[in-house]
DNA sequence: GTCTATATTCAGATAGAC
DNA sequence: GTCTATCTGAATATAGAC
């Protein structure tokens, strides 16, 4: 906040370059020289203010994890301090998981579309210290989220749950990051590569009701087995 | 197949090994001094059957994904024989789609499971010249499939049935794909890692509902309202 | 804090003997 | 077809002047 800062910030000028360049080409792809030159600086600065290219990729994250990790934690409090002691609603869990993520997605100052595709495609990327970090930052948060739709869902098998959650993040982030990878797939256009909040809102329309379809679809056949034995007529998984 | 093979098919040994590393480590985490010396071949012989290390990707999913596409193409036109010119069913058409696919995972002489995961993985791979070649290499049977679900839906809007097409590839992927990745993000321990039948068919149970509570889950409000003004009674999506 | 110049390592690719 | 040896370029990182 109060440094004495000679130049429009260095620092976070690397920042932003980095954000976009791994979102677009990933981390491997990236150069500490493509970095530099998109953001107008020396190619000794990023070692000079992060150390390594790893550190960087970690701090580039950061910046944008402590807000969302934050957010999360205070929409799922907020929906408990309201339900009084009461299980919550899982589409209100969906909604604070994935619509804060979302939020991100039409506030540039937070990271916008740019940070969501990073933050989707980052996900699956095969380096080591990449999984572990995204391990350690995600952990608290995942937890608590489990907990909530245990609890939400008592009649549908922990194991489900934890299938079906992963299962929701692995198609939003699809719908975030793959946006080019599979519209050309799918063969047509979609309209998602621009920032701004219409983006968002348009991914947040359509693809919620998707996931609250999925996290609620009747259980496999092998767990309706198990279920029927303690509960009468649990053909629907909610 | 009558070729004068001096080796064990150091062509075939190559594939296997960049098949698997690929997988493990990504098209750009891989080199080819890894490849060669995990085949246990000589470094000179990868650019000698295959001349790049980008054509060397393009035949280790060319070799399989010939049969996927021949596979999903004969299971729809089966079930379009069948139907004898009538609308399939929703779930018919998934099973198809995605079974055909599951189906590598459970034979080893397909890939097994070390190809689909690496099918899941590279599809978020940012390099251009792979998401071209997915794109050329999936169109026709995406066409395809594509106008199966038109018309096994016809009150949901084809924008809508595009979009969860999206979303159904993006779970799916993730759940094969993303073994570790997300299950150290969801906390626990998932079964999936070794090859074999077992891991292929825990997973057509679990997300096969997952998948059809999505494609069918109610259309978002502003779909539902052009819907409405044609016909009645279109809460659900199917 | 910023720059130039460079150390070091490793990548993909190839020439040419066998 | 297979090997050794090597070319060429590019990567991350750092030393040291300013």
């Amino acid at each position: 906040m109060s440094e004495t800062r000679t130049q429009p910030d260095t620092r976070e000028r690397i920042l932003d370059a980095a954000e976009r360049l791994f979102m677009e080409s990933g981390y491997e792809g990236t150069s500490m020289r493509m970095i530099t030159g998109e953001a107008g600086v020396n190619l000794a600065a990023v070692n000079y203010h992060f150390g390594s290219k790893e550190a960087l990729l970690r701090e580039v994250f950061r910046r944008r994890l402590n807000w969302l990790n934050a957010e999360r934690l205070r929409a799922l409090d907020a929906l408990e301090a309201e339900a009084q002691g009461g299980a919550l609603k899982p589409s209100a869990i969906l909604e604070a998981f994935f619509g804060t993520l979302l939020k991100m997605g039409r506030d540039q100052s937070l990271g916008g579309m740019t940070f969501l595709r990073l933050l989707g495609r980052t996900l699956t990327e095969p380096a080591d210290f990449i999984r572990a970090f995204f391990a350690g930052e995600y952990a608290e948060v995942i937890e608590r989220y489990k907990k909530a739709l245990f609890r939400a869902l008592p009649e549908v098998p922990p194991e489900e749950i934890i299938w079906r959650f992963h299962l929701m993040l692995g198609a939003m982030s699809y719908a975030i990051a793959g946006t080019d990878a599979l519209q050309v797939i799918t063969g047509c256009e979609v309209d998602m590569n621009n920032d701004g909040p219409d983006a968002a809102q348009l991914l947040e329309a359509r693809v919620m009701p998707f996931l609250l379809g999925g996290l609620r679809a009747p259980l496999p056949q092998f767990q309706l087995l198990q279920v029927q034995q303690s509960k009468p007529e649990p053909t629907k998984a909610a």
